[in-house]
DNA sequence: TATGAATGAGAATTCATTCAT
DNA sequence: GATGAATGAATTCTCATTCAT
C-alpha cells in the first residue's frame, strides 16, 4: 500500500494517523489495524518503527508535547506592558487548546490512565515547556509597574488560565448538555476568552480582596 | 430460592465494581470479566442485569450523576449572606470532585467519547442538578445587595468554579510533572481551595475592572 | 462445531489433539489451531479451559506421565524369580516406549527445552513413578538368590535399560539413516528387545568381570 | 570493499549462531532475527549467504555431522588390544557427546522433526562417519583373539555404547528430576563412563550367557 | 557484498456476548 | 434467578522473507 520507501514519511505518517486515532479513542480503544490503514501502512511497519502499541502512544505524547513547547518559544510578548502580555498568554492558551483538541484530548486521556504512560517516557520530562519562566517574568514585571498584587504564586495564576481554558473544551459534550447551550459557536468562545480575561486579570489586580477567611470557620455542606 | 433482596445486592455489587472499573480503565479499557469477579458475580450476571456493556456504563453514569444532583439538593446556603453562600458552594464543589475521583474520571471519559453514551441516556437529561439555580439566587441576591457587580452570567459563574476545581484534579498527573509539585498534598489541595475562592469571589466583586478591551486589537502571538 | 455440551468430553478431546500435536511438532511448532480443529473444538475453549498453550503443554505432559505412572502400578511381577522380573520389566519398558510414541517425543522435546516446562509443573513431581522401587526389589532378592552380582546401583541398572530402548526409537530416523537399516521393522524391534536384554542381563550377572581400570590410565584418543 | 576473507567470516559466524540457536531452541523455536543479532549481521544476509531458515538449519546440522566424521578419522586405537581399543571407543564416544551438546540436542530434534530435514540434504549421506568400520574391525580382532564372544552384530554394539551415552545427556534434565540427583556433576559423569564401559565390556565377553529365551514365553506384564 | 524498508500470512490470545439447562 | 459451556470476531504482535538501492 505504502507508495514510498521513504522511512521519514512513512514514520510521520503512522505518527499522524496515531495522534488522530488516539485522539479519537484513548488508549485502549484506538486500534493498531486503524492506525495502519488510516496511515496508508500496514500494522508490520507499526512495530517496525515504534515496537509496541504503547511506545508508538508515547511518541505520539511526546511529538504533541514538544509541539507546545515549540510554541511557546514562539511567544512573542512585550514584558514592558504586563497587563497586554498576560492577555496575549491568556489568547495564546487558549487558542491553542481550542486548535489542538488532540492535544487536549491526549492529555487528558493520559491523565485517565494515570500518568502511565508519561511516566514511562524519558523524553517527555526534558522537554522545555517555557511559559513558566514567561509567566513569572511578566508578573513580576507588573508586580513592579504596580498593576499587579504582590505575592502572586506563577504557578497558580497559571493554573487558573490554563483550568479556564481547558475545562471548557475538555468537558464541552456534558458540559453542553448540563447548561443546554452549544459551548463551540464561535460567539460563546469569543465570550468566554473575554470572561477568562477577565477573571484572571481580576485575580491578580491590587484591589482583589483577600478572600481567605480564618480557617476555624466550616461549611455545614455537606458534599456526600 | 434467591430473594429480590439478593437480586438488588447482587445489582448493586456489579454497579459498584463496574464504577471502579470504569473509572480505572475508561469505557474500552474496562473489562466485563473484570467488573464480575470484583464484583463476585459472573459476566453473564451482567448481561441479566443490565444486557450490555454499554448500558452497564450508562447505568454507572446515572448512578454518579444521580449521585451528585441527590448531594446539590441537601445544599444548604444561607442565601442572605452572598458572598458565604458562594464561598459554601465553592467550597462543595471542590470537596465533591476532590472526594469523587470516579465522578471526575467518569465525566471525562465520557468527554473523551464525546458524550457517545450519555446522549443515549434518557434519564441523565432528567436528573436535576439544582446547583445552577440555586446558584443563580445566589447571584440574584449578591447583585441586590451591591456585594456582586451587576450583569453576571451564572453559567459563567458556575464554569469558572466548576474548572477550577475540575481540572486541577483531573490533569493532576501531567500538572505534577509540569509543576514539580505533588498536587494531591494536603496542604496543596487546601492552598487551592483558597485560591479557586479568591479567584472567584475576585470576578464577581463589584470592583473588578472590566477585562474586556477593543475587539479590532489582535493580538501577535501565534499559536501554531 | 463442537456438539456436545460435555465438558470434560471437550477437555479431553482437546487434550487428546493437542497431545498427538506437541509429539508431531514440539513446543514452539505446535499450532494452537490445529489443536483446537483436530479436537473439534476451538481456539477460545483451548483457552477457557488450559489457560494458554504452555499450560496445556504442562497439562499434556502431566497427562502423560501419569499414564505411564499408572501402568508401572499395574506390573505384576514375580519378584521370587528375579531374572524373569528383570525380564519382563526390561520388556515393558521396551513396549511402553514402542507403544507410545508421544511419550517418547514429548520427553526428548522437554529435554531440548531443558525442562523449563516441567520445573512449571507441581504436578509432576508428585506423580508416583513405581519403577525404581519394584526394580529395587528385583535386584535385592537377586542379590540374595546369587543370580546377580553384589552391589548393584537401581539407578545405574534402570538408566541402562531405560537408555537401550528410548535411544533406539527416538534417534531412530537419524540412526537408520547412519546404519543404513530400517530400525522399526518388526523383526529388527524383537532382535532389539533381545539384545537389551542380553546385554542388561550380562551386565547384572555375577560373573561380569569389572570394566574399570586404574585412573592414570589416559586414552590418547580425543574428541574434537 | 569486503573481500572474500570477510564473506567467508560474515559466514561462519552467522554458522556458528545459527547453531547455538538451533540447539537451544530447535527449529521451529529458532529465530532468524536472534541468530542474525547473535551473529552481529543481518536477517538479509543469512538470505544471502543460506537461501532460507531451512537450508541454514540444514548447514548446520552437516557442519556438526562434519565435525563428528573428522573427530572420528582422528581416531587412532591400537587395534592389536582389542580390550583396550574398545574402551576407548566407548570413551571418544561419551565424551564427544559430553563435549558436543549442540550435537546431542541438533540430532534429537532432527528426529523429533522424522529426519525431515536431514533427508534433504545430499550432503549429509556422503559424509564419512568412520566409527562403524573402525568397531568392526576391533571386534573381529577381539573374537580372533577369544577375548571378545562370537557373533557379535557391529551394529549391536554401536548402538548400545551410543544408547548409554547420548540417553544420558539428552535426557538429562527429566531425568534429574526423576532420578532425584544432578546427572552433570562431575563424579556423576565419570561414573556413568565406568559404568557404560562396564556393561558394554560385559555384553561382548565370550562368558556372557545368552539372555534369549524360547520365544513362545509370553509376559503377563501389560504395557498400557 | 551489503542494507534498511517493506510485506503478507499467521501466531497466540482476548473480547463481549449468547446458548442450553 | 443463576450458571457453566460455547462462540466468532477481533486484537496485538511476530515470522520468515523479499524489494529497491
Amino acid at each position: 500500500m505504502a507508495s514510498s520507501r521513504d522511512a521519514d514519511l512513512t514514520r510521520a505518517r503512522i505518527l499522524k494517523a496515531a495522534r488522530g486515532e488516539f485522539m479519537r479513542h484513548g488508549y485502549s480503544g484506538a486500534r493498531v489495524g486503524r492506525i495502519s490503514s488510516s496511515g496508508r501502512s500496514s500494522d508490520r511497519m507499526i512495530y517496525y518503527y515504534f515496537g509496541s502499541k504503547e511506545a508508538l502512544y508515547i511518541a505520539v505524547l511526546e511529538s504533541v508535547y514538544a509541539e507546545l513547547g515549540a510554541a511557546e518559544s514562539r511567544l512573542e510578548l512585550d514584558e514592558s506592558r504586563p497587563v497586554e502580555a498576560l492577555r496575549s498568554l491568556i489568547a495564546f492558551t487558549w487558542r491553542y487548546y481550542l486548535e489542538h483538541p488532540e492535544f487536549v484530548a491526549l492529555l487528558s486521556n493520559e491523565n485517565l490512565q494515570r500518568g502511565r504512560h508519561i511516566a514511562k517516557s524519558p523524553g517527555v520530562a526534558k522537554l522545555s515547556r517555557p511559559v513558566l519562566g514567561i509567566l513569572a517574568r511578566v508578573l513580576e514585571e507588573g508586580e513592579r509597574q504596580g498593576v499587579f498584587r504582590r505575592g502572586l504564586d506563577v504557578r497558580h495564576v497559571y493554573l487558573t488560565l490554563a483550568a479556564l481554558g481547558y475545562f471548557y473544551l475538555s468537558n464541552r459534550y456534558t458540559l453542553s448538555s448540563f447548561l443546554d447551550r452549544d459551548l463551540m459557536r464561535r460567539e460563546a468562545c469569543e465570550a468566554w476568552l473575554e470572561e477568562i480575561t477577565r477573571v484572571v486579570i481580576a485575580s491578580v489586580s491590587p484591589d482583589a480582596r483577600a478572600a481567605s477567611r480564618p480557617r476555624h470557620v466550616r461549611d455545614r455542606a455537606k458534599t456526600a
